[in-house]
DNA sequence: GCGAGGCATTAGCGCGCGCTAATGGGCTAA
DNA sequence: TTAGCCCATTAGCGCGCGCTAATGCCTCGC
């Protein structure tokens, strides 16, 4: 049928199941079966109904179907920072994860904001989306267990008190553990840690360094600038460290993107990362794999994240689970070329030719 | 009522406009005039439907009511490369201008892959989404023509024949001529291209840069290293200059993705970017501006783009214009670290130390 | 007292599809 | 032959809301 395309294109009239039922010579109620992958019917009548909907360009109508089963194929993904890598890599495998469940993934991109937060959540609760997977979000418990109570919902990388959501995070403790461990093994002693903040994942993962760094004897060099997962603050950070003068070797970040920032003004100040400064970031994103930045990362592992969610969300959706479940991931070190052994005499202070102190 | 909320989360019984009419104490089609702004509404009613409809946390089912009006307000976006972080902005700036026009955004994610694109179109048809909006996408026409013809669709990045859709792009011979004067102005004269392969696009912008090479009496000194716009295509790219040894001081990347990859490689091998190397990418994407990597890149202006497509489509939505309309924007050259004045005697050959040729 | 609005209601079709119950024809195996 | 299955159809409600037409109010100004 060539010209099927160019009526098609002149008239752009919605095929409907009807129209397919009339095409194929067959009833509506067979149609819909077809479409359901129901049982008892025959192939003969399968083929048709297919035939004829592939001419006439059919798909069924999400919307209609929603209504009728009232069943929604279609799951809600908040992600409070699109600019950042490791969100939009988490996004990524989530949608892949839905469209394994046959799901399709509407998507709420904020910029940082909570108000942004809110309207997103509402034309996401206004589609009436099956579930909802929040990755990272901004919003207070209290507002969100407001907004979304009822609905099965899913926490990614914020750890908060939102009662019946399921909570997908990593083990913090070993993070920092596998970052500063390595640290130590290079040499290094005086290790600062940019926070992310005061959100209470950052909480915790700064939590985990001052505990990390007692285990290791070094309670008495931990320092923490406080940042929020952005490259400012990373660079923020690195100028109060050139400022200060401290006696640093090597920096903990809280997520890639304050490490990058950070590297950008050391380096512009003349203080080398790795000869001079050891960086490790967190996260392992994209940016962090780029031949120019390759920066050494603790990984998240946004695959299974990803998987765990879904996994998570659909047995809310489907009820064959009440009781909420949180689920920690052990995240791994993937070093690369920012951290090396720490120099016989190099720190800030030293490479930019301040006294020494201490 | 403070138990609301509880009651909403035991049961999930999602709220209709019959229960907001029956809390208010008047009719559904009343609650329906309030919610879809109609005139000659009392205050008095108005504010009592909305006080009733905030207690029930009702919001109006989306679904219901394209079913309904046979209008749908949301939109449906195609990312070819959610990895691109060019592509990612160009997305962010779209649901801003969609939802200043009071659309949803639905979004198809693709990873370069023509297999996924396909899928993705379809569940975006299957949502019955008013129109398209296709960032670069990889379909060739042909094939898009058939899922696509009928729809009102607008395709940024990308040029291609295809009857009935509007373009949004921006002037890749302004584009190149920017890149290339900003370069021979400080001395450059072999200027290298690395392409983005044999999409429409990415030939337009190859031919930008002969063309401007060509106006500039440097037609002789011109090369293009093929690629496809990703970071490896740079790498390889820059691999190809070590090994071949050419006297090159300058590239022109077509995007900011290929240009740090090379960048990555040249550093590795000792090639220093500015001092040996110039090095322009396109886009002024987010990791252009990372303080580490400050390249200097032509800007799209993403701005313009977005709402420019919205714009046309909404028209095209609307039936307020028949006519396919093509939009070019004048793209900015944004000058950063990444660019210098020639040095003396440095060429990728040199600084390896092989023999000078030519 | 009257007509002219301004508001609200009632009543009901339509949207495209899910889902069910009842019915019936054709076929196979006992 | 008959019971029993496999298919397909018919008939119809339901989903939540848009939209319309008709019908009352009720108020206001003349």
């Amino acid at each position: 049928m060539g010209n099927v395309l160019s009526n098609r294109y002149a008239e752009h009239v919605p095929v409907t199941q009807s129209d397919v039922a009339a095409r194929a010579g067959v009833s509506r109620a067979l149609v819909s079966l077809v479409f359901r992958q129901a049982p008892n019917v025959s192939d003969q009548s399968r083929t048709k109904v297919l035939r004829a909907a592939e001419d006439l360009g059919y798909r069924p109508n999400m919307l209609a179907r929603s209504l009728a089963s009232k069943k929604v194929r279609t799951v809600g993904v908040l992600l409070n920072d699109i600019t950042n890598p490791f969100f939009v890599s988490m996004y990524v495998e989530l949608s892949h994860a839905a469209e394994e469940s046959g799901y399709d993934v509407l998507v709420g991109p904020s910029l940082r904001s909570v108000a942004q937060e809110r309207t997103l959540l509402g034309t996401l609760l206004g589609h009436r989306v099956a579930g909802l997977i929040l990755i990272s979000p901004l919003m207070k418990a209290t507002e969100l267990h407001g907004i979304i109570s009822g609905y099965p919902a899913v926490i990614i990388a914020r750890d908060m008190n939102l009662e019946g959501a399921d909570f997908v995070s990593n083990n913090e403790l070993v993070g920092a553990q596998m970052a500063i461990r390595h640290l130590v093994d290079l040499g290094h002693k005086r290790i600062v840690h940019i926070s992310g903040g005061r959100s209470r994942s950052a909480v915790q993962r700064k939590r985990a360094y001052l505990q990390v760094m007692a285990q290791l004897g070094l309670a008495s060099v931990a320092r923490v600038i406080d940042g929020d997962f952005t490259e400012e603050a990373g660079r923020s950070a690195a100028r109060q460290l050139i400022v200060s003068r401290e006696d640093v070797t090597a920096i903990f970040a809280a997520n890639d993107l304050a490490a990058v920032g950070a590297m950008g003004v050391l380096e512009a100040a003349g203080i080398r990362v790795p000869e001079d400064m050891s960086v490790v970031g967190y996260d392992n994103s994209v940016i962090s794999d780029l031949e120019m930045i390759s920066l050494t990362s603790v990984e998240q592992p946004i695959r299974e994240f990803g998987r765990a969610s879904m996994r998570l969300l659909l047995e809310r959706i489907d009820g064959i689970r009440e009781t909420p479940h949180s689920l920690e991931f052990e995240p791994r070190l993937i070093v690369r070329r920012t951290t090396a052994r720490r120099a016989a005499r190099s720190s800030v202070g030293r490479s930019q030719r301040f006294d020494e102190r201490d």
